[in-house]
RNA sequence: GGGGGGGUUCCCGAGCGGUCAAAGGGAACAGACUGUAAAUCUGUCGGCAGACGCCUUCGGAGGUUCGAAUCCUCCCCCCCCCA
């Protein structure tokens, strides 16, 4: 398969990049990629109407399966978000009806199309959701159907299953295996698919599909899995000060999208840049070599290049200025977060600023709020304000607004009309 | 169905009649340091209140007590063993 990436082959890149964790029967699949177009899938979970940045690592996988002329599908996992997944001993994930789901994935497939081409060609991704063949399929007849096909002997020598044993697994997700294996086989006896990729915890579901086609379809299909990804400080990615970092817009402002990436952690820079980015590889090395403060250029470059491939390059560098503004000192931040305040609210004594602080969403309550004052780790333009008890007034307006801030890094203006 | 062990604040995990908003650790947030990094040190970490204090929390519902996360009863859920 001819390309652009830079890379001789779509394995190739991946396993530069960081990608690859293990795959079954790597000769015979790269053989299969470099004779021809390959379908290829990866399942998504569409129990928000928004991915986060944990779904990032998967949906770069599917890039670079159509960058390397191949098809990939994205599926969404309808049919198991409406059955609920009962793995946290502590509460079940919501079950959701139809039309939640249908919404859900509308709003996936839009954040997708950022990232993948969809359309009818034959190397165009598709956006599938498995309730399409699952919904009706009654008991009965899947376990006539199929239900020989599966050992469970086999099953539960499964890591995945094996590593839940101890703390125990439900019958429904313990069918989850059943349920994506019958994904596979589906996609490949309909669409061709002979590639199933995912996370390195999918392994074990992934066999599955992959022995469950072989008996149904005789076709050989491949499984490939990525690693598990954690940051440097051992924690999952994209969690950050207000929670998730999401993919969407209305969740996870541009800012603070962009904000995320300029502050990872220096030891994660690199392996960033190669997973999330499309960045040439001669670009990255370079940047590799950066040490010490330098590295900030590095991050710069990674988050605009993260930020411009989901919100687009006019977003992106109105972010870039607004973060430039504001650590810079300097006022002109049109782009921080920001809400309307009335002016009379200003009037008479004036408005308590921990008032201000929760309603701008910047605290969740006063004693949050009472705390950090007290902490000297609030300013009002500029200024570090000590004193819990202080008024906003209309002489603190500057410009129509009242420049919020909390620490070093959290800003909200108030615009006072 | 029987026997045993459990469900504690975001997570793990102590507490087992008052001194418990509940040890300790982790995560998180803030301050100092710095490079919008890491490490380190310090502080904070249920809600309301300027403060005294008040209110809501320890699976759920009742009860015993001056007083319960701690004791009793019933219920729900999880784990282990036996059937």
């Amino acid at each position: 398969m001819s390309n652009d990436t830079g890379f001789p082959t779509l394995l190739d890149e991946l396993k530069w990049r960081g990608f690859f964790e293990q795959c079954t029967d790597e000769d015979a699949l790269a053989g299969l990629l470099d004779e021809e177009t390959v379908t290829g899938y990866i399942g998504f979970d569409p129990t928000a109407d928004s991915l986060h940045i944990g779904s990032l690592l998967p949906i770069m996988g599917l890039v670079h399966l159509q960058r390397h002329g191949h098809r990939p599908i994205a599926i969404v996992g309808g049919a198991t978000a409406m059955v609920g997944d009962p793995t946290g001993r502590t509460e079940l994930r919501r079950m959701l009806t139809l039309e939640q789901i249908e919404e859900n994935l509308a709003g996936i497939k839009a954040q997708l199309a950022h990232y993948i081409r969809f359309g009818d060609g034959p190397r165009d991704g598709l956006m599938l959701n498995n309730a399409d063949w699952m919904k009706d399929y009654g008991y009965l007849a899947f376990l006539r159907d199929f239900g020989s096909h599966f050992s469970v002997n086999q099953m539960l020598a499964r890591d995945s299953v094996k590593t839940r044993m101890e703390h125990g697994l439900s019958f429904i997700e313990f069918n989850y295996m059943i349920l994506q294996a019958y994904d596979f086989m589906v996609l490949n006896r309909d669409f061709g698919c002979r590639l199933q990729m995912g996370g390195s915890d999918q392994w074990g579901n992934i066999c599955s599909g992959i022995d469950l086609t072989r008996r149904v379809t005789r076709d050989e299909v491949y499984g490939l899995t990525f690693p598990l990804m954690m940051t440097a400080a051992g924690t999952k990615m994209g969690k950050s000060a207000s929670g998730a970092v999401w993919l969407s817009a209305e969740r996870t402002p541009v800012y603070d999208f962009y904000q995320y990436w300029i502050n990872v952690d220096d030891r994660d820079v690199s392996r960033f840049l190669r997973l999330y980015t499309l960045m040439p590889r001669e670009r990255i090395e370079e940047l590799e070599r950066l040490e010490g403060a330098d590295v900030r250029e590095a991050k710069r470059e990674l988050a605009r290049a993260v930020t411009t491939l989901l919100h687009g390059a006019e977003a992106t560098e109105a972010a870039e200025k607004a973060a430039a503004a504001l650590f810079a000192g300097a006022a002109d931040a049109s782009t921080v977060p920001s809400s309307e305040r009335p002016a009379a609210d200003l009037a008479g004594e004036g408005l308590a600023l921990l008032d201000a602080l929760v309603d701008c969403g910047l605290f969740q309550s006063k004693g949050e709020a009472r705390r950090m004052v007290r902490q000297q780790a609030v300013r009002v333009n500029g200024e570090v304000v000590g004193d819990e008890l202080r008024l906003l007034t209309a002489a603190d307006v500057r410009d129509g607004r009242i420049a919020l801030q909390v620490g070093k890094k959290k800003h909200h203006h108030l615009l006072v009309g």
